[in-house]
DNA sequence: TGCCGCGATGTTATGCTATAACGTATTGGA
DNA sequence: TCCAATACGTTATAGCATAACATCGCGGCA
């Protein structure tokens, strides 16, 4: 069967490896992060890492952590996730945590309704410490 | 009486500044903007706004928007706005408007309780039209 | 086949964002 | 007065992101 690592056949060969690069990540990486692990495969740029990133952010493959500048994979599976996705980054670990809710979701609809703003894209992003961590540092 | 633009009597010269330069300002300005506007007033480095945006956005008089990494004055008049904040930009004309949830706040807060997670800081960016570019648009 | 358009790629250069490291000045208590 | 803490000033450097231009490869199509 499939592993946790498989994705898309159609992607071109730098998507691939930076998609490979963030799957085989335990945390988020910067772009440069991303091009140092890929020197060896031939890139060079910041710029082949960058529209890589863009590609496989806009499909949904990738995200974007604002508030680091950085980016991991996406953790569906199947990279079916459609609406608002929250992310709890764990300042002690570094490790990040990928979640959905939809009465989040539905009240960040209500308001913009109320206002008549219209959402295209929504970032929302926890900083703290997660349960491992909170036990080691006890 | 007081109008918006009130600040604290206690702080330092160049927090002032900085804070003036963001209450004067429509929209979001980074370090480099507030800088520009501030040569006049003596200041000539990055790091003279930094840190002052630092002290100001750690007494919650600004905020930083993760999402252009950059700043705004916060809007509430006697800044005692405590909790999670959001904040909806237009990309039409840059505006940004800040509110509050209390019922987002709480299923952040559940979410974190059932994962033992330890919220220190949240960041929520809403990307989008606002209503009045969307009429000029149309 | 030969042409064309489009998207991906490669490369260099540059611009924007943020902090390190150092020393000086000011302030406010004990 | 002395000390500690905080703010300030300056230079240099690190880290993040994109502009601009040339090339390549592939699919459609006359």
């Amino acid at each position: 069967m499939a592993h946790s690592h498989d994705v898309p056949g159609d992607l071109t060969r730098n998507q691939g490896l930076v998609l490979g690069a963030l799957n085989h990540s335990t945390g988020p990486l910067s772009a440069y992060d991303i091009l140092d692990k890929l020197r060896a495969d031939g890139l060079r740029a910041p710029l082949q890492v960058y529209r890589a990133l863009d590609k496989l952010v806009e499909r949904g493959l990738a995200h974007r952590l604002e508030s680091l500048n950085a980016f991991v994979a996406c953790a569906d599976e199947h990279c079916h996730r459609k609406g608002l996705i929250a992310f709890a980054i764990c300042e002690g670990c570094g490790k990040v945590d990928e979640f959905a809710d939809a009465v989040i979701e539905e009240r960040l609809g209500d308001w913009a309704g109320a206002k008549g703003f219209k959402v295209e894209r929504t970032t929302m992003e926890i900083r703290g410490k997660c349960a491992v961590c909170l036990k080691a540092a006890a």
